[in-house]
DNA sequence: TTGAAAGCGCTAACAA
DNA sequence: TTGTTAGCGCTTTCAA
């Protein structure tokens, strides 16, 4: 069975389809006993305004895409549940898709969500060792684009993400409170910006408490579970001895954790842990996690806001970059023990 | 600055919009020549169709609206790629929209996807006491629709979900053959089939193994964290001394770990715990629970497969029913300790 | 305050 | 094989 259109709905109440178009976009222009009629008979007809006229009509699809990395990196599902509450409240819809970090991926989709005139993209860009020519066509292209939690380099675009350093500096000025000298850096790609703002504030600490920098004490990954894992299994096994780890994010948190597990060492006794990111199921095992913990509702909150004032004043002339501030949780993976042999050497 | 339209392309290459529209859409009735004219024309245009219009015109959107319960359950970011790679594989997009599993909310994005003109809806239904006029609205309306997760009751629906007594039967019986006989349970809201299912292999088990129901060690929440963390210390503070806890979901399981570890009590020294649905973060802390693991990706996949063919074929006479098993992924959390006196009584 | 009608960009039926 | 055109359902002017 067809949906009922505006014209069929207009001949039922015995009124004209301007009338019912009015009543639908709430003008005051529409006497009450019409505008109650209409509405008794878009109820009784269980009408719904087809959206693709209204689209091709005004050129507006009120359709946002996203782009991100893994949905199943929980710190993402926080971040479009921001995009979607923010989106609804001003009348859009979000359509999110993942790329896998991988460049093709988010290339087809870009394309695909521009033929569905979406009015604005929500983008948490690809290491792409500098090809973003993708990128450059869809700001040459007039749509609004904001690009959350990273920050690509050298490209003129607006963004909301986590001031990365601070949150870092926080974390480490921890570990060193402890006492701990030898800390240990499981990174991400560093293409990423990200990943190389963690690493920059890692620097920064160790700089400002006078410990040198070893460089076999920093270990480079991707950001994900298995490798995390591998180089927690290399660093622990490399005789190095690190008394701390700090990892850059929770996905890799998870692989370390678990090496360290199998290897049968004891965190916090044996090895003390810090995450930048918060960890999967943190809070309800042992042991709970330090972790610097990121707005992420907020990331994506905040990015659907700044895209759609963006899309409404137009374009800015320079991008804005909106930069949000972590908090550190502090659990038992830093505690000091007693009894335990970390520290004393 | 405007796109161009299909006029343009057509007026720029020389031919006629009719001849654009063939190339477009790959017929083989256009000839070689007028062909690459025309792709050249489109390539050097940045032309892309505008989807709206398409849609008007053949009243197919080629989006598919999902509504889930709640994104940051780790459940449904894995249904959600099942469901994403299943419909870009036939050329359509996913819009996720969260319930919460507020029936109020379930109704307004019922009526924002059908105002989508959405081809296709996968519902993972909310608690709703028997208010389900909104979804017969669906089904009525004829928009192919597939329930996941949550079978509906009363309702002629298609469905893909997990086989919850199946999956809860082969935990009760490892439990059981550990030797635990005093297992208590929290589940979810009963309302929900998967609710009253996971209850059902419980009493199921607990008769085949001739051990008396208890009804004190029955307790019922809503398949939230707070939920597991609240009826656990209730459980536990009320002397009736389960050696066993079958959790229903893995959002109340990790409030069921943290309430066991806040009391002090040892899992799985001190009580055993198993999940239905798997745990997040699991595998990397102490203990691993063990778990009935769903088919969350396949589920979402099957589910739009379901969707997209029934729409191809028309909606069927008799709805199908998929039911997907379950894994058991036994972990330290029934373990059994020499040492322990759980079953030692 | 209400109605009539043009037209958004496309597809598909039909004509040439 | 190619061109012409009606019309999808809506918003929005303009007239009444």
């Amino acid at each position: 069975m067809r949906m009922a259109t505006i014209k069929e709905v207009a001949k039922r109440a015995g009124v004209s389809v301007g009338t019912v178009s009015n009543v639908l976009r709430g003008s005051n222009q529409v006497a009450a006993n019409l505008r109650d009629r209409v509405n008794h008979t878009i109820a009784l007809m269980d009408y719904h305004p087809n959206h693709a006229a209204r689209s091709l009509k005004t050129s507006q699809t009120h359709l946002l895409g996203m782009v991100i990395s893994d949905l199943t990196n929980p710190f993402f599902p926080q971040l479009a549940r921001g995009a979607e509450d923010a989106a609804i409240k001003q009348g859009y819809l979000v359509i999110t898709l993942n790329s896998d970090d991988q460049l093709d991926r988010e290339k087809r989709i870009l394309s695909a969500l521009r033929s569905r005139r979406v009015d604005g993209i929500l983008l948490v860009v690809a290491p792409n060792g500098g090809h973003d020519a993708h990128i450059r066509a869809v700001i040459a292209s007039k749509i609004p684009i904001v690009c959350l939690d990273r920050v690509p380099e050298g490209i003129p675009v607006s963004s909301v993400a986590t001031d990365a350093v601070a949150g870092t500096e926080m974390c480490l000025r921890h570990l060193i409170a402890l006492g701990h000298r030898r800390i240990a850096m499981l990174g991400g790609e560093l293409e990423l910006k990200t990943a190389q703002d963690r690493l920059q504030g890692y620097k920064n600490m160790l700089a400002e408490a006078d410990i040198e920098i070893e460089p076999g004490l920093i270990l480079t990954g991707d950001f994900r579970t298995a490798s995390g894992y591998l180089l927690t299994k290399q660093l622990l096994l490399s005789g190095r001895n690190p008394t701390a780890i700090f990892v850059a994010n929770g996905m890799m948190a998870l692989g370390a954790l678990r090496a360290i597990k199998e290897l049968g060492r004891q965190c916090p006794g044996d090895i003390a842990l810090a995450v930048f990111d918060d960890v999967p199921g943190n809070g309800s095992f042992f042991p709970e996690v330090t972790a610097v913990v990121q707005p992420a509702y907020q990331i994506g909150y905040q990015g659907v806001e700044l895209l759609l004032r963006q899309r409404a004043t137009g374009e800015p002339r320079t991008p804005v970059q909106i930069l949000l501030q972590a908090e550190l949780r502090i659990g038992e993976s830093t505690q000091l023990l007693r009894t335990s042999p970390v520290l004393t050497r």
